[in-house]
DNA sequence: TCTATCTATCAGGATATCCTGATAGATAGA
DNA sequence: TCTATCTATCAGGATATCCTGATAGATAGA
């Protein structure tokens, strides 16, 4: 990363393509709503069966959504004997998902509608 | 939204739904680029071939992501004669870049090797 | 030892997202 | 009026991302 003129940080193409990458971690649903659900979590972890049950979705898709958080490295895990324990390992994992969900209520509409790039083509 | 007992938000499905497609909007490396160029213009604001310059990007790719940005509401415009003026519209874009790239700081190396979900059959 | 349970991972297919080059509409200036 | 410029948008194709159902390895308990 480089710093202008103006002393604003401007970042390079790599930069930008780790950021983005980091972003799209958080770019789907599935994987937003593990995260909610352990930053809920009483004991702050969780294993992969209540995630199951809580989500009621298939347990394949949320162990790969977890793999993914793990291998970002935005949750770590814990095992204990066939139980995987998950954890938010960051705690600025709040705080962007704080940011993000208050910007997503002021911008809602827009948000809703809002397709990425192409526009044109598709029913939604 | 409803609120669990222990006092945290519990976002539903729709709204883990919509905080996804939100952080897909920063999940590409010419949006976060196209971002970070108006974050640190002098007058806040540049016209598209301004950013196709400072890009070195086709034209049509860099309307096409302002397009997003500004659907989305990350970014509003002004017209003059046959250029286009564009300026970030929220404030809280800044502190969400900033801490992603925080972010990306301290997990790059995980960050750079992770596959979003199927981390398998692709040599990458 | 044998069986049920928990989790991670794979295969195969569907869809979303992105790219490039071309084009059309608007406008400035000759 | 005529031409060059600026921007938005489209078509067509490539790739990334996600899903489901099946399966394998490890472990607990009978």
């Amino acid at each position: 990363m480089s710093v202008a003129s103006n002393g604003l940080a401007t970042p390079t193409l790599a930069d930008a393509e780790l950021a983005a990458r980091f972003f799209r971690t958080l770019g789907d649903p599935t994987r937003v709503r593990l995260l909610n659900l352990l930053l809920a979590a009483p004991e702050g972890e969780l294993r992969v069966s209540d995630l199951v049950t809580a989500l009621a979705a298939p347990q394949s898709r949320v162990s790969t959504h977890l793999g993914c958080l793990r291998w970002c490295g935005l949750v770590h895990t814990r095992r204990v004997g066939r139980e995987t324990y998950y954890r938010i390992s960051d705690p600025r994992v709040r705080d962007l998902l704080a940011l993000g969900s208050q910007m997503v209520r002021d911008h809602a509409a827009a948000i809703a509608s809002c397709e990425v790039v192409a526009a044109s083509s598709r029913e939604d």
